[in-house]
RNA sequence: CGGGGCGUAGCUCAGCUUGGCUAGAGCGCUUGGUUCGGGACCAAGAGGUCGCAGGUUCAAAUCCUGUCGCCCCGACCA
């Protein structure tokens, strides 16, 4: 029957195509995603407010991408390195900018004690002479490390990278998107001129925009943004835009330009080749697991999570059909065998992981754990199968039913050109949904119109699917960029790198704009 | 932090308006059996301090107050 919460519609046998994952993303997108993240296992609400448990399933996917990712940052000459939980609330003052985007949502350690009172109960004492706060993002407490580590140009470029977990107190949380606590990769660069930097920085975002379109299948647009929309502290943040299946954009990424601010607050300062003392010029970049909330949300379809083969966990699952009990040892035996041979084949650089699930629960519903998983390809074996020597193979990027035998030498041949296909796939829908729901808007009444659901509000209605990505032009006034974000709940996203000049009226206040700009409401 | 909704079994919920037997259902779980190319069926069983704390009452899941948490909408943010 129906799977664990929120269950399917009707029980209905061999009636109507009826959904793993209920509500749809039509009926109402925001639920869907939760039972999504819930049934595929990806990870669950915690105890602690506003904090998540990533469960193996999510956990395996996140570990692919630092994989993958780390490679990248290793081959553009990175190392990695990790700094403390705990940064003095000082450093945080230094930057002035930087104080002002985080003071409001940060934790904060006082006490370094806890002592039992009367009534039985723990109470913190050992007041600390200076609060800790505990990291929100680390540009200070690595910034006055830099300091100390660099003396010269010879120490330049310095080009560093941590895994961590980081924490903002965020007032609503949703699971991947925003959570309180979320782990991430903050890269921290510092080099000996702006140029360099920038170059750097921008060299970051290419990282992160060949990573989201070839391993997450997500297609990104590289842009920089406003100031409204700039991290606390930098002269220019750059970002990869992606757009979610609600047609809202999600901010996959981001690469900063941070100029000599976060240098001059944590004097990091070097011996130029004139025997100069300069300020270095610094960067800092990074990706968080929000990402697995953009996996989510790019392929996720009404039955559940569409895992890209380049980052999921297991290739190929192999469901044996164990009903004879005389057969059961010789299938089971067969399947390990083919699951044997599937291993020793590479997929993306990696070993094609296959699971042969032999777990005694009911066969469909077995089945359907595994496409609410999203797992890319699923074969079932049966005695029939067996007979013939071939499997019958389902992809996950296709109908659940839609499922074909074939020989197992073939298979094992073609294992890694169809996952390739399958993420070829993914890529292509996703770009596709993307370019459909993008429009060129010049027009005033028209642009209002995009960002307007049809339906009349309902106060307790989940939200219509509306909108999308605006290009307009756009004059760049910040109180016309608040006024549209009040009026409409819009934002620029950001303004794409590699659009051309397109001088012409901005498409609110018909000033002249030289570029456009994407528009859309987002996460 | 403002507005709305909700906390009863692992999940989804009924019961609450009009306080009163041992607090229910479906799904899931355990065991046994029947099935078997598919989210099966039958039977037996385990599982709940009704979010928490006070209060009213002979009596509270039910009424009152407070509090915590979750969800949705907004403001803010990766």
């Amino acid at each position: 029957m129906r799977g664990g919460g929120g269950g399917g519609g009707a029980g209905a046998k061999g009636g109507a195509a009826k959904s793993a994952i209920s509500p749809t993303r039509e009926e109402n997108y925001a639920e869907w995603y939760q039972q999504v993240v819930r049934a595929a296992e990806l990870a669950e609400p915690s105890d602690v407010r506003g904090c998540m448990v990533i469960k193996p399933w999510g956990y395996a996917i996140w570990e692919n991408i630092q994989r993958s990712l780390d490679r990248m940052f290793k081959l553009t000459g990175h190392k990695n390195a990790y700094f403390p939980l705990f940064i003095p609330l000082s450093y945080l003052e230094k930057e002035a900018e930087h104080v002002e985007g985080f003071a409001k949502e940060c934790a904060v350690v006082t006490h370094h004690r806890l002592e039992a009172g009367k009534d039985g109960k723990l109470h913190p004492t050992g007041e600390l002479e200076e609060p800790l706060i505990v990291r929100p993002t680390s540009e200070t407490i690595i910034g006055a490390t830099f300091a100390k580590w660099v003396q010269s140009w010879r120490d330049l470029p310095l080009l560093i990278n941590q895994w961590a977990n980081v924490v903002r107190w965020e007032m609503r949380t949703r699971l991947f998107l925003r959570t309180a606590e979320f782990l991430w990769q903050e890269g921290h660069t510092a080099h000996a001129s702006a140029e360099e930097a920038t170059a750097h920085t921008l060299r970051m975002l290419d990282v992160y925009e060949t990573f989201a379109r070839d391993f997450m299948a997500m297609p990104v647009i590289k842009g920089v943004k406003t100031p409204a929309e700039r991290f606390p502290g930098a002269v220019e943040t750059y970002c990869i835009e992606s757009m979610m299946q609600d047609r809202k954009a999600l901010q996959a990424g981001t690469s900063h330009f941070l100029g000599q601010n976060f240098a001059k607050a944590s004097e990091i300062r070097f011996l130029d080749t004139q025997g100069q003392l300069q300020h270095a010029w610094t960067t800092s970049w990074g990706v968080s697991t929000r990402l697995v909330g953009g996996l989510i949300m790019s392929h996720g379809d009404d039955d559940g999570m569409i895992v890209p083969p380049k980052l999921a966990p297991t290739h190929v699952v192999i469901l044996p059909v164990l009903h004879k009990p005389e057969l059961k040892e010789q299938i089971l035996n067969w399947c390990n065998a083919l699951a044997a041979e599937l291993r020793k084949k590479r997929y993306a650089d990696r070993e094609i992981e296959v699971e042969v699930d032999a777990r005694d629960i009911g066969g469909g519903d077995k089945t359907w754990q595994w496409i609410k998983r999203g797992v890319p390809i699923r074969l079932e074996v049966g005695p029939r199968d067996m007979e013939q020597d071939s499997v019958f193979m389902a992809r996950r990027d296709k109908g659940a039913k839609e499922k074909q035998a074939v020989k197992r030498a073939e298979f094992i041949e073609r294992c890694a050109a169809i996952l390739e296909e399958i993420q070829s796939n993914l890529l292509a829908r996703a770009t596709a949904f993307r370019d459909q729901h993008t429009r060129t808007i010049d027009d005033r009444a028209e642009f209002d119109a995009f960002f307007t659901p049809k339906r009349q509000a309902d106060e307790n209605a989940p939200p219509e699917i509306h909108g999308g990505f605006a290009m307009s032009r756009f004059c760049l006034d910040p109180k016309v960029e608040a006024e549209v974000k009040d009026r409409l709940g819009a934002t620029v996203r950001c303004i794409p790198i590699d659009g051309a000049d397109d001088p012409g009226p901005c498409v609110i206040t018909g000033k002249p704009a030289q570029k456009r700009v994407i528009f859309a409401k987002s996460y």
